[in-house]
DNA sequence: AAATAAAATTAGACAAACCTAATTTTATTT
DNA sequence: AAATAAAATTAGGTTTGTCTAATTTTATTT
C-alpha cells in the first residue's frame, strides 16, 4: 500500500486533523514527527502527487477521502493490536503503545478484520481511545479533561490524551486506570493545579497539564 | 537491533547454514533473496562489520555466535506467529507465510516469550518446522522426504519443506496436510514421478519435485 | 508602512540498500 | 597449461527519506 514513512506521514496529519481549529502546516507536522520542515515539504509533494492529501497555503494540509481512509485503517490497526497485547499478551498499558506503532503497519488486507474478530469488537483501546470499525466508523472520542470539571463533582477516567509511558506510569503509580472514580476538590489558582481525590483517598495535588491529559466522563 | 535488511540477510545465511554441505556463497545468498551479488557482497561487509558472520573465500560466510542467536530469534517470531496466525485468526496455511515475514521483525524483547506462552509453547509451526524455545534450542526438524521412502511403505506427513501459497495450495486440493496418511505405490523410474495413496483413497501420480517438498515420519 | 521575526521553500548533501556494467579473481574445461 | 566460464568484486549510479544552510515568502510588530 503505502511506504513506512507515508503511513506515519499520514497517521501524524489525521492526528493533527482531529484537533479543532488547527491549521495543519509543515511545521506542525515536522513537530508531530520529530522531523526538519523540509523533508516535511518533500514529503507533501509525495502524498499530494499520490492523491492522499491536499495542500492549500491558506487553509494547509487536509485528507483526501482516500488519504483519511488509509489513515484511519492505520490508527484502527494501532489500537486493535494494542487491545491485543494487554488483553492476550499481558502487557501493561505503558509498554504498548511503542510496539502497537510497529504492527500497525502489518499489511494484510484481512487483519484488521480478524483481529478485531478475536478480539470480541472491541470499541475502545485500552488507551480509552475508539478503535475505528471496518467502515471507518467509530465511537465519538472522549473530550471533557480533568482541567475543564467543575470543583466538587466526582467523574470517572474514560480515557488518556498522552499515551507516553512516563505518563502511564505515573498513573500507575498514583492508582489510576480507566474507570478510576476522581473527585476534583479544588482548584489552585495560581498555577492552575488540581487537589483531587482518587477513589475517595486521601487528597492528591496534580498539575493543570497532568489535568488535560485526563478525560473523563 | 538490526534494520530489516539485516535481519533479512541473517534469516537467509542461517537458513543456507542449515543444508548440510553447502558452501554459503554471495552468489547462494543474492540467489535466496533474489537480489543481486554485488549488494550482497556490500551487505557481507556491514553485517562482518558488526560482527555477526564471518566471511572466508574459501569457506564461505558463517554465522558468528552472536548472529545465530539473532537469526534464530528471527526464526522463532516467525514461526511462533505463524501458529498465532493460523489458530487464532483462522488464516490457511497457504495465507501466513507472507505475514510472518512482516510480523518476525516486531522487535519488542518480550514479545515472542509472551507469544509463546500464549499460545501454550507450540514445538512445531503449522508447516511442521521446529519452534526455537527462547534458550535457542528445538526439537530436530524433519529430514526424511516422501520421495526418500521405499515403495510399498506409509507414512504421515510430518512438515512441508516449501511454503509457497502455490505448493500449499496445490497440498489443500490433493486433500493433504500435516498427518495425512500417504502410501507410496510406486516409483515410476522413467522421471521419478510418484504414484501414492493419499489416506487409502484412489492413486494419484506426483512429481519428484513434489515428493522431495513432503517430508515424513 | 517599514522593520523584524517566523515559516516555507529550495538547493545541495548524505546514508541505506539496492542496481548495472566493468574488471578481477577463481574454477573448470579442453 | 592455456582457454574459457563462472563467481566475486569494484566503480559508479539510483531511490527513499532524511538532513543543513541559504533564500524567499508570509506574518507580526513597532
Amino acid at each position: 500500500m503505502h511506504t513506512l514513512s507515508e503511513e506515519n506521514y499520514l497517521k501524524a496529519i489525521y492526528r493533527l486533523s482531529q484537533e479543532e481549529g488547527v491549521k495543519i502546516t509543515p511545521t506542525a507536522i515536522a513537530d508531530s514527527l520529530g522531523n526538519n520542515p523540509a523533508s516535511v515539504v518533500d514529503m507533501i509533494r509525495k502524498l499530494t502527487d499520490k492523491q492522499l492529501i491536499a495542500y492549500d497555503k491558506k487553509s494547509g494540509v487536509s485528507l483526501t477521502t482516500q488519504g483519511r481512509k488509509d489513515a484511519v485503517l492505520i490508527v484502527r490497526r494501532h489500537r486493535l493490536w494494542e487491545v491485543f497485547l494487554l488483553e492476550k499478551l499481558g502487557y501493561h498499558w505503558d509498554e504498548i503503545h511503542d510496539i502497537a506503532e510497529e504492527l500497525e503497519h502489518i499489511s494484510d488486507t484481512t487483519l484488521a478484520d480478524r483481529l478485531e474478530k478475536f478480539l470480541g469488537f472491541p470499541e475502545y483501546d485500552p488507551h480509552g481511545d475508539p478503535i475505528p470499525q471496518a467502515n471507518g466508523k467509530m465511537a465519538k472520542p472522549y473530550s471533557v479533561s480533568l482541567a475543564d470539571m467543575q470543583t466538587g463533582t466526582t467523574c470517572q477516567v474514560a480515557a488518556v490524551r498522552d499515551t507516553s509511558s512516563a505518563f502511564l506510569q505515573y498513573l500507575l503509580k498514583l492508582n489510576i486506570g480507566i474507570g478510576t472514580k476522581i473527585s476534583l476538590e479544588e482548584k489552585i489558582s495560581y498555577d492552575n493545579s488540581l487537589v483531587i481525590s482518587i477513589n475517595g483517598n486521601d487528597n492528591t495535588t496534580v498539575s493543570q497539564k497532568f489535568g488535560e491529559n485526563i478525560l473523563v466522563e
